[in-house]
RNA sequence: GGUCGCGUAGCGCAGCUGGUUAGCGCACCGCAUUCACAUUGCGGGGGUCACUGGUUCGAAUCCAGUCGCGACCACCA
């Protein structure tokens, strides 16, 4: 006897574990069917399962569990990703709890700390992944810094290298002082903050800033060509009264400075500026560091060398107004500014980095889109990845972080006496200096065992080798940018170049992710695939919409609304939760967390079981009995429902064949048929059974496990398990 | 500033390439119900589809403009 109710915790593990040793989520590459394949996009290793997660689950799964009963051989994997610096910088979090940082430790050990670290939740996030019911193939289960990803990333930056398309240069980085590392553009927070603008006196001009404490590294003054006002100084130089003694600027006339701001004279630091680097391109300016990696003042500060910024800038405006050379100060002066995830002000600073030509890998990656070779669903969002793409600079890989995958970049010590090192010497305390002078009272093997980090100048020499080229050589510490190893992903994930999966599954057929990564790493995969294989690494690509809050707005923990899918799990089950979550995905928008609809889906799962219970005392009919017009309009319908939620589905539509199906076996099989029948149920036990068990095969990728329970109740054992049966009216 | 999107019943939304009385969920109102399910069934009220103009035999649906909202990208010393 079926229970009154569907309880979903009394089945969701079970069946879960009847699916595992089953093995029917294993992909067994059988050359008769047709593969179809989705690479998850890996969770953080680190991080807890979000809505986000959800979604992207319940949608991958739909797709997945749609496909294998159509009869195509569907692999599905799962991974995880490191997530570079927002791990490291959470473990740093745990590390001061304890009194320690990052610099109590070498390289190695601090990145074997995190790896213990990482490995702890690596474990709960995989738990939840499981508990979702994501028919992943585990077998094929894969991490961003497994020792074979890590070698096919570092094979691929050799080829880019020999390929002429990597190279070393100075370049305006947003560097973190406090992170100790440069962030991407797209990593880089812009807010709205209000500072002092200080009216500076320069010469015979009066200009404008925030950042008093970097005119040590003013190298010219600039003005707009036309500016009546300042037309005739173009091209002379000022004498500048300054706090280290007078000095000499030139005056440049430049299109970018704006008039109508301040006194339409700007002071132009290329070193710490992003467009007065610009400038200072234009006209050839010196560049002159300020600020150094350790965010204090370098020597050209003279004696404001080694102050913090907000320090120097404090003093400075102390001793500029004692000599009387600040004009006035606008003390609301609200502007943007560039602050890393940490929250941290970054400093616009010159650093030798990591690059990669992206000329030669854009063209064919936009073209594929443009083609339709990669299609995009929902379309519109084609017009985003096609503007990123066209504005796409070069594309700095490498960052100072440890935990993460190593350049593959050796220096030979003899050769590069001016590498910048930090290292724990044999008494356990931290030197920094350039490698000739460490040489000169340590060993070069004890340099290399305690090394924390090096700064290579930008006219390095190096080699690039995925081993150790010989003893006397240091590895760059410098690691990849994570979405240069999870633009491989695809590649990695499958065994690129020669294993058999990466012949039978790729390219895979759909990447399915939120739509905020498009440019971040939807574009670097397509890029790097196609660098790779000469192929786009997926056909389609599905964007799904954030999931806000209830109230609407972005979940963010200062806002307190941030909602905890585990709560819903346990008061819904995860079939009432995806399905609410998928029925409300309908154009890949962004929407509120459908409380009401996860609810309303519960009810759904329990009506499943409901229907079930009415039928199961009635007996399938050995022989088979004459069909009324119910039957026959039950049947029909079912068709066509079948049918339709098959194109649905084909066009990404999750939501209209969600609702389809919903209103189908609610409103049309129970609400009418069962009713029309109660008085013929003999008579009508075959349809009946026919239409239960279509109803199930047509919910189950949407709601796997009530629809698996009830199976179980009314169909034999020997019919197997309903996740491997057929889809109705597939052919 | 650039780009994209949104404004449809009290609330949350769907209406894809234009076509008969504009739908869904929640909420609301009435009735029913020992017979699969109260995590139920049947019925009902409520909308000049933001505004203006245009294309068309016909527009919530296409075009232009206006107003309001949101997001992303860029960013002024």
């Amino acid at each position: 006897m079926m229970d009154k109710n569907y309880d979903h915790k009394k089945f969701e593990d079970s069946i879960n574990k009847q699916w595992s040793e089953a093995g029917v989520f294993t992909a067994k590459r059988d050359p008769s069917k047709k593969p179809y394949t989705i690479v998850l996009p890996p969770p953080n290793a680190s991080g807890k399962m979000h809505t986000g997660n959800v979604l992207m689950i319940a949608i991958e799964d739909i797709l997945i569990r749609w496909h294998r009963m159509r009869g195509d051989e569907v692999l599905w994997i799962p991974g995880t990703d490191h997530a570079g610096t927002e791990t490291q910088i959470t473990f740093e979090k745990e590390l001061k709890k304890q009194g320690k940082s990052r610099f109590n430790y070498n390289r190695k050990d601090f990145y074997e700390e995190i790896w213990k670290f990482v490995q702890n939740n690596k474990n709960l996030v995989e738990g939840q992944i499981k508990k979702m019911g994501a028919s992943v193939d585990w077998t094929r289960n894969k991490f961003t810094l497994d020792p074979d990803v890590v070698a096919m990333v570092s094979k691929t930056f050799e080829k880019l290298n020999n390929d002429g398309l990597i190279y070393r240069g100075d370049y305006m980085v947003n560097y973190c002082p406090n992170c100790g590392t440069t962030y991407a553009d797209i990593e880089i927070d812009h807010i709205e903050r209000k500072d002092p603008l200080y009216y500076l006196k320069y010469g015979p001009f009066v200009l404008a800033t925030v950042r008093p404490e970097t005119k040590f590294g003013d190298t010219a003054v600039a003005v707009h060509p036309d500016d009546p006002r300042y037309k005739e100084w173009i091209g002379k130089e000022i004498n500048v009264e300054g706090l280290n003694g007078p000095f000499k600027l030139k005056v440049i006339g430049d299109e970018y400075v704006d008039p109508k701001f301040g006194s339409g004279v700007v002071k132009v630091t290329p070193a710490h500026d992003p467009n007065d680097y610009e400038m200072g391109k234009r006209h050839n300016l010196p560049s002159i560091k300020v600020v150094g990696l350790n965010g204090k003042l370098t020597q050209v500060a003279g004696k404001y060398a080694g102050m913090t910024v907000f320090t120097a800038r404090k003093t400075v405006v102390e001793d500029l107004e004692a000599k009387g050379l600040i004009e006035k100060i606008d003390e609301n002066y609200v502007h943007s500014v560039s602050v890393c995830k940490a929250g941290h002000d970054v400093e616009p600073t010159i650093l030798p980095n990591w690059f990669i030509k992206i000329d030669s890998l854009r063209a064919p990656a936009l073209e594929a889109v443009k083609n339709g070779e990669v299609k995009i669903f929902p379309k519109w969002r084609t017009l985003t990845y096609v503007r990123w793409m066209e504005n796409m600079h070069d594309w700095a890989i490498s960052r100072q972080n440890i935990w993460g995958i190593r350049i593959p970049a050796w220096y030979k010590a003899v050769e590069n006496p001016e590498l910048v090192i930090s290292f724990i010497n044999s008494e356990g305390s931290v030197v920094t200096g350039q490698l000739s002078e460490l040489l000169k009272n340590n060993k070069l093997t004890e340099v290399k065992k305690g090394l924390q980090t090096l700064i290579a100048p930008a006219g390095a020499k190096y080699i690039i080798s995925t081993n150790e080229p010989g003893e006397d050589y240091i590895q760059e510490t410098d690691t990849f940018d994570t979405w240069f190893s999870s633009g491989q992903w695809p590649l990695a994930t499958l065994g690129y170049p020669d294993s058999e999966d990466f012949k039978y599954f790729y390219p895979t057929n759909v990447l399915e992710t939120g739509w905020e990564i498009l440019s971040k790493w939807v574009s670097r995969m397509v890029m790097l695939g196609i660098y790779l294989t000469g192929k786009p690494p997926f056909k389609a690509v599905y964007l799904h919409g954030i999931v806000r809050a209830l109230d609407g707005r972005k979940m963010s923990k200062s806002l307190g609304n941030v909602i905890n899918p585990e709560e819903y799990i346990e008061e819904f089950g995860v079939d009432a939760l995806r399905m609410g979550l998928v029925a409300g995905t309908a154009t890949g928008k962004d929407f509120s967390f459908p409380r009401d609809r996860i609810i309303g889906y519960k009810k759904f799962a329990n009506k499943l079981w409901n229907i079930a219970r009415f039928i199961e005392p009635i007996r399938a009919s050995e022989v088979e009995m004459t069909k009324n017009g119910d039957d026959q309009w039950i049947l029909t319908e079912l068709e066509v429902v079948a049918r339709k939620a098959n194109q649905y589905l084909e066009k990404f539509r999750f939501a209209e064949a969600a609702e389809l199906i919903y209103e189908f076996v609610w409103h049309k099989f129970a609400d009418v048929y069962l009713e029309k029948v109660k008085d013929r149920r003999e008579e009508a036990s075959g349809t009946l059974h026919k239409v239960l068990s279509d109803s199930l095969k047509l919910c189950h990728p949407f709601m796997p496990f009530v629809t698996e329970a009830v199976w179980q109740e009314i169909f034999p054992q020997e019919e197997g398990l309903l996740i491997s049966q057929r889809w109705p009216f597939s052919n």
